[in-house]
DNA sequence: TGGACTATCATGGGATTTCATGGGCCGTCA
DNA sequence: TGACGGCCCATGAAATCCCATGATAGTCCA
């Protein structure tokens, strides 16, 4: 299953370059582009990282989309053109541009993110502070998985 | 439909390996990933785990769901963030990494809770107390199972 | 019914491979 | 010529695989 889960801590050596885990890796494994695409979060102070054939698929997505004309150029402006292709060396490593670093806060270390389609990638100190701020909304809302799913279910066996 | 039942203690050895009952393997039988997902419990000092396949269900289940953008994210952040895969050795053995033995206080011995289409992971002296409290919970709210059942089948007959 | 034989399973240890990480070399472009 | 990026190699640690062992439960036969 090919999505993207987990989360991965690396280091930043020197020369601003970071391993990208080897399980992101593998869901990257046989597409024609041996890289990530990364660009910087809308909502967080993190990068989002995705395939080139994601991207490609969001691009398509736009087109068919009912987004007025404003959200549309919007998304074109942040998005692709504040993404970057970055290539991986021999050993699945990418680096980094300064200003995404910059951006994120990363510095010596970076957290990787899995979120199915997509990751991030998080300074690892803003990304626990993010993550237990998350924990506790999710506990006051009392949001239960085995309920969501027999929901969905419910909808799906209605509709069929 | 097999289903995760019981409890069953095993021993965690010095490499952080824990087999996973051999029930519950037969369970995951037949599946294309050998192996399971874990995750933080939102709720309990607890691991909760399920299949790979039974992932995709909730990430499909969140894609089709009603969910506010904000609660979208909360899930896929502490959920999908916080999962990782973890593949069955030749013995059908586990490794739970540092940070979730931790998290739930396994250190010597995890225990393994059936809860139908996942399961959870306790210390054991955890799960003991905290089941003698859903045991005292449950006694003073005067709950029922044979009348639940009873119920039930009162409703069926009526609606048929 | 009881006892022996067998299959399954949890557990342990050693060997091997993968992976993250670091450093060095050699081009290219300014 | 000097800085930088790209490429290759080295290394230690960690994860993975493979085999051994003991215990338990289940089965079969007398």
């Amino acid at each position: 299953m090919a999505v993207f889960l987990s989360t991965y801590v690396n280091k930043v050596d020197r020369k601003g370059r970071v391993s990208v885990p080897a399980e992101f890796r593998k869901v990257l494994a046989g597409q024609s582009y041996q890289g990530v695409v990364v660009h910087k979060s809308l909502h967080y102070s993190a990068l989002e990282g995705c395939s080139a054939e994601h991207m490609e698929q969001l691009s398509d997505s736009l087109e068919t989309s009912d987004l007025s004309n404003e959200d549309y150029e919007l998304i074109e402006t942040t998005i692709f053109g504040g993404s970057i292709q970055l290539p991986f060396d021999g050993e699945g490593r990418i680096v980094l541009p300064q200003h995404f670093c910059e951006f994120a806060g990363i510095t010596e270390e970076a957290a990787f993110v899995g979120r199915r389609k997509t990751f991030q990638i998080w300074e690892p100190g803003a990304l626990a502070a993010h993550e237990s701020g998350m924990r506790d909304k999710a506990r006051s809302r009392d949001i239960s998985l085995s309920k969501i799913i027999a929901k969905a279910s419910a909808m799906r066996g209605a509709a069929s």
